[in-house]
DNA sequence: CTAATTGTTATACGAATGGTATAACATATG
DNA sequence: CATATGTTATACCATTCGTATAACAATTAG
């Protein structure tokens, strides 16, 4: 698979699990109606505990990046609410603006930081 | 003082506390040179445990936003590493950008994001 | 039909984190 | 000298994170 956890971050498992997927799925690397792999392969996959696992799968679902279907597992499929995506980003974005301007970046260089990452990735 | 604090939030009281500083310095409420209320002055104001303000000014100092002085208490006093500023901002925006691109925000949006929070703050 | 695998849920445990509560110390201020 | 300061230490409680079993219903494979 294209995970890769870092035990030693001070970040959540399941968060960078969770980030990681939401990478995968922006490069295209797992697409729309894709399926991933079932909690249990893909913790025993990645040597963590299944609950953890669970629990990123969870929060995509409830995020709208994810539908469990019984049969077919945890499929990709992304809910599109440009309005509420667009506010969710705001909030999201607010405080590293502000940590931004403190820091004496400019708007071009935070624009350049997004024009980069969207090349990254698309 | 500018401090609101969302006791109802999922949000660590430190980090509400740590952004809003951050606002405040982007957004001039707060200067360089100026100093923060004390620790226990503070706590006293919005209502919550001296350590808790403690840690919020520990990160800020740790992040290169205050300075310690004996005399004049913590001193905003921003350190610019442009170079590491933009380095930190890349790995904070890239999960943000993939969440975006997964829920179909174009560069276009992001930037009118960013340029909104600019004029919103400066 | 049977056995295995699936998502889901429940419970329990240990470790770490967040927040609070006192207390103490050295330094600086009035 | 008395007060307020930043800092540090300790203790306690609630929550979160991660792990460990276990069980259940439904779906799939043999």
């Amino acid at each position: 698979m294209f995970i890769e956890i870092d035990f030693n971050s001070d970040e959540a498992i399941y968060i960078q699990l969770r980030n990681q997927i939401f990478l995968a799925i922006a490069t295209s690397q797992i697409k729309e109606g894709d399926s991933l792999p079932s909690v249990r392969a893909l913790a025993d996959d990645i040597g963590v505990n299944m609950h953890t696992v669970n629990k990123a799968y969870t929060t995509l679902r409830q995020d709208g990046f994810l539908k469990v279907d019984r049969r077919r597992g945890a499929v990709v499929s992304v809910d599109v609410d440009k309005m509420q995506s667009i506010d969710k980003m705001r909030a999201y974005l607010k405080p590293l603006v502000a940590r931004g301007i403190c820091k004496g970046l400019s708007r071009e260089e935070f624009k350049q930081l997004i024009d980069d990452l969207y090349d990254e990735m698309k």
